[in-house]
DNA sequence: GCCAACGTTGGC
DNA sequence: GCCAACGTTGGC
């Protein structure tokens, strides 16, 4: 089981958006980075993420799971770029913002602290156990 | 709205 | 294959 982290701008594509997919889920499509598709590449069917909203909210709002693995993006006939679906699990109970993860020592080497601009990030099991407690969420 | 960081493109 | 120019992302 691997952890992951899936950023988007609310204004694209939100929580909201997302949960309304329900379980059928919903192609994370969209992606045109080289590093961004090689994490999903590496996802498994089952695997959990954060769904983190960029700009204005910055925060992690919700729980995803990836329910398909990589296959090619819809949106565009260029072959190389594929995307994986996920579909909504659960908000957070308190959503865990970028500045909470700055501020703790624990999340230093989080990617999401040390590149902004990555779009599909590796999340450790630490920081994964980390988040949901600081985000009230107990599974 | 600005700008730093980063990725991509294209000329040589 | 290098590197300058350009475009985009995303925090502030």
């Amino acid at each position: 089981m691997a952890y992951w982290l899936f950023k988007s701008e609310a204004s694209t594509w939100s929580w909201e958006q997302q949960v309304a997919k329900g379980e059928a889920g919903e192609e994370w499509d969209g992606v045109r980075n080289y590093q961004a598709r090689n994490m999903m590449r590496q996802m498994k069917l089952g695997d959990l993420g954060f769904f983190y909203l960029s700009q204005k909210d910055k925060k992690i709002v919700g729980i995803v799971k990836v329910c398909a693995e990589a296959h090619p993006d819809s949106t565009t006939d260029d072959p190389r770029w594929e995307c994986v679906d996920i579909k909504a699990v659960a908000p957070l109970p308190r959503p865990v913002t970028l500045e909470m993860c700055k501020a703790e020592p624990r999340l230093a080497d989080m990617v999401l602290v040390n590149n902004t601009r990555l779009s599909v990030q590796p999340v450790t099991e630490a920081e994964w156990a980390l988040i949901c407690e600081m985000g009230g969420y107990s599974g």
